[in-house]
DNA sequence: CAAAATAACACTTGTTATGTTATAAATGTT
DNA sequence: AACATTTATAACATAACAAGTGTTATTTTG
C-alpha cells in the first residue's frame, strides 16, 4: 500500500468514525507512527483534517465538510457512475454543454470516449482536460474567472451562450428540496439558467446527498429537466414527490453492480 | 547539463541550422547516440521536430513554423525587451485586453508586476498563468479552441468583446509591410479587429523580423494603433515609411542596455 | 550489405518514503 | 511545582523506487 492510498485510507476512516488516533493506524497499517504523522501532516496542510494529540478529527460540522477539498475526496464513485450514466445520453458527432462543478469536470474528462464531440464550456478544469484532445471542438464560454468554482461566469459568458444550440446541456447542482433546484450563488444561477435552454434536451445531474437541501437562489424546477441523474436513491420523501410529479429518476449504478 | 536543457539545446540547434545529426549531437553533448534518439523521441512526441533518417529537422515553411510551441521556443530576449516596454504603458488598476500569441503570452505573464489588474483575453496560456492569482480579475473571452495558436476565436470571443471596454489593448503580429500589418488566419483576423476598439489606447506588439513580410489577410494599417512596439530597428526603409507617416516606433532594449 | 533505429537489459544516479534515534513539548500525577 | 509519562518534532540513515543513461543484441531501412 501506497502512501497516497494510505492517506486516501486514512480520510475514509476520518470521514465515518470522525476522529483516528496514531497508535491506531500505525497499527493497522503496520507503519511507523513517525510515518502516521507525517500522512496526518500532509492532510493537515492540504486542509483537510486537523490533528490533535493522539491523533486527528474532520472538524464536522463546519468549515471542512463545505470545502470542496473535502468533497473532491467524497463521492469518486458517485461520478464514475453518474458520469456512466450520462455518457449514455451521448453519441459521437454530438455538441454537448457543460457548466462548472467537480462532477461536471469529471463527465467532461470522460467525453473523449464518445468523441467526436463539440463540448461546450465555462468549467475551466474541462477546458484544460480536453484543450489538447483531437477529435474534440472545445468552445470556451469565456467570462470572469472564479477560482472558488474554477469556472467563468458573468455577462460575456450569457452572451457567448446566446447563439449557441447544442443537443444537450448537462447542469449540476448543489441542493434539490421538493421540486426545486437551487444554488448559493446568483451569479452561477445566471450561467447555468442560460445554459438550460442552449440544449435540445437538459440533464440535472446530482449527488444523492443534495436532496432535501435548499441554497439562497432558486435554480429551476425539476420539470425543466428532460433527465435527473444521481447516484442512489433518496429519502422517500423526496422520491415521492418527484414521482409524484410524474418524474424520473435515473438512479446510476456502478456497471459492477449493474444487471447485465 | 539535465536532459531538459540538452532537450532544449538540441531545439537551438534546430531553430538555427533547420537540421541536425545524431552522431553530431552525441558527440557535441557526450553522450550516447541512444540518450539522444530519446531527446529526439521526446521532442518528436512533443511535435515539434520530425525524425529522419541519421537526425532531425524542423519542417520549415510548413506546419511547424506556424505552431506556437515552434515560435516559443525562439526570441526569449526580445520578448522580455517588449514586455519591459509594454508595461510602461499599464498602471495598476487598469483593465487590459490581451490577444492570442507567444508575445502575448509571455506579456500576459508578466502583468502581475502590475496588479491590481483587470485582463481581458483569448489566449489560453495567460488563462493558465494568471487564473490563480490574487489582484487579476481575469476575464477570458471564450471562443472556439484552435490548438495552433493556444487561443479562442469565433463568434463567442467576438459578442464576449462587444460589451467590453478596457483602458489599453494589446495586439501582436506575424507581418507588417509598409504601413500595412498582416495575418494568415482569417479568424484571428477577425478577433483581433474586434480587439481593437475595445481599448482606449491600442499597442501593436511586433518582433523586428516581422517587418517587410505580408500574410493572407489585412489586419489594420500602423495608423490606427497608438502605440507600436518592437525589438530593434527594422529594415531602413521600412523604418523610412513608417516615419513618413508620422508615426513612432518604439524600440525597446533590454534593461541592462538601457541608458540610466 | 551497411548504417541506423529500436528493443531489452543492466547500471548509475537521484528522489521519495520510511524507520530510528534523539530531543523537545505537552499532558497527567503526586 | 516537580516529576514521570506520553506524544510530537527534528535529524539523520537506510530502503524502495523511479529516471536517465549506456551497452548489447536484434530489427529495420536505404
Amino acid at each position: 500500500m501506497k502512501r497516497e492510498d494510505r492517506q486516501k485510507a486514512i480520510m475514509d476512516l476520518l470521514v465515518t468514525h470522525g476522529e483516528v488516533e496514531v497508535d491506531n493506524l500505525a497499527e493497522q497499517f503496520a507503519v511507523s507512527k513517525m510515518t502516521i504523522h507525517r500522512d496526518l501532516d500532509d492532510l493537515e496542510t492540504e486542509g483537510v483534517i486537523r490533528k490533535i494529540r493522539g491523533g486527528a478529527t474532520i472538524e464536522s460540522g463546519t468549515r471542512f465538510e463545505s470545502d470542496f477539498r473535502f468533497r473532491e475526496r467524497q463521492s469518486q464513485d458517485a461520478k464514475v457512475a453518474m458520469a456512466e450514466a450520462a455518457l449514455k445520453l451521448i453519441d459521437p458527432g454530438m455538441s454537448v454543454i457543460i457548466n462548472d462543478g467537480s462532477m461536471a469536470a469529471f463527465l467532461g474528462k470522460s467525453l473523449i470516449k464518445k468523441r467526436p464531440l463539440t463540448v461546450i464550456t465555462n468549467n475551466a478544469a474541462i477546458m484544460d482536460a480536453l484543450r489538447n484532445e483531437s477529435g474534440i471542438t472545445l468552445i470556451s464560454l469565456g467570462g470572469c474567472y472564479s477560482s472558488k468554482f474554477n469556472a467563468y461566469f458573468g455577462s460575456v459568458t450569457e452572451v457567448g451562450l446566446a447563439n449557441l444550440r447544442a443537443d444537450i446541456s448537462f447542469i449540476s447542482t448543489p441542493a434539490i428540496s421538493g421540486l426545486e433546484v437551487f444554488h448559493m450563488d446568483d451569479m452561477v444561477v445566471k450561467t447555468k439558467r442560460a445554459m438550460m435552454p442552449c440544449g435540445t434536451r437538459c440533464c440535472l445531474l446530482v449527488n444523492h446527498t443534495r436532496f432535501d437541501h435548499t441554497a439562497l437562489h432558486k435554480l429551476a424546477t425539476l420539470d425543466e429537466f428532460d433527465y435527473i441523474i444521481t447516484d442512489k436513491a433518496p429519502s422517500k420523501d423526496a422520491l415521492a414527490i418527484i414521482e409524484n410529479a410524474g418524474l424520473t429518476l435515473t438512479i446510476a449504478q456502478k456497471d459492477s453492480e449493474e444487471p447485465s
